[in-house]
DNA sequence: TAGATGACATGTC
DNA sequence: GGACATGCCATCT
């Protein structure tokens, strides 16, 4: 009967509470869930949160503020789309000012 | 059918 | 700079 707090559930309401217009980075996810050393598991759960709507897995990107994903969605161009939707700029299928605009859920969540 | 291995959108030591 | 760690999925044997 426990939330059964599955790694993936965990990435699921952190990618859910990022705020419109910021990102996030796969490490900053695994650091705040508490698994530093599970950052590659995050992109799977991101892979898995590609497929659902109420998980914007477009903004979370690489350390670098790369769209590492982007070659994973359903269209190459769709990342970068949305994002820039949000006021985010893209170029090179880089975020712009992704240090700005970087949103670390372990300093706004709050654990 | 069940079990085992590799692959993955990274990050840290 | 290189190697290792972590968790899920897919595929093969």
């Amino acid at each position: 009967m426990e939330e059964e707090t599955g790694f993936f559930e965990k990435v699921y309401e952190v990618v859910m509470h990022i705020p419109s217009g910021r990102v996030t980075s796969y490490g900053a996810i695994a650091r705040y869930l508490g698994a530093a050393k599970s950052a590659r598991m995050v992109g799977w759960a991101m892979n898995a949160a590609s497929k659902m709507e109420d998980v914007p897995a477009h903004r979370v990107v690489n350390r670098n503020g790369l769209l590492s994903g982007k070659h994973h969605f359903p269209g190459t161009y769709v990342m970068q789309q949305l994002l820039e939707e949000e006021g985010i700029e893209v170029k090179e299928d880089k975020v712009v000012d992704f240090k700005a605009l970087f949103w670390d859920p372990s300093a706004e969540l709050k654990r």
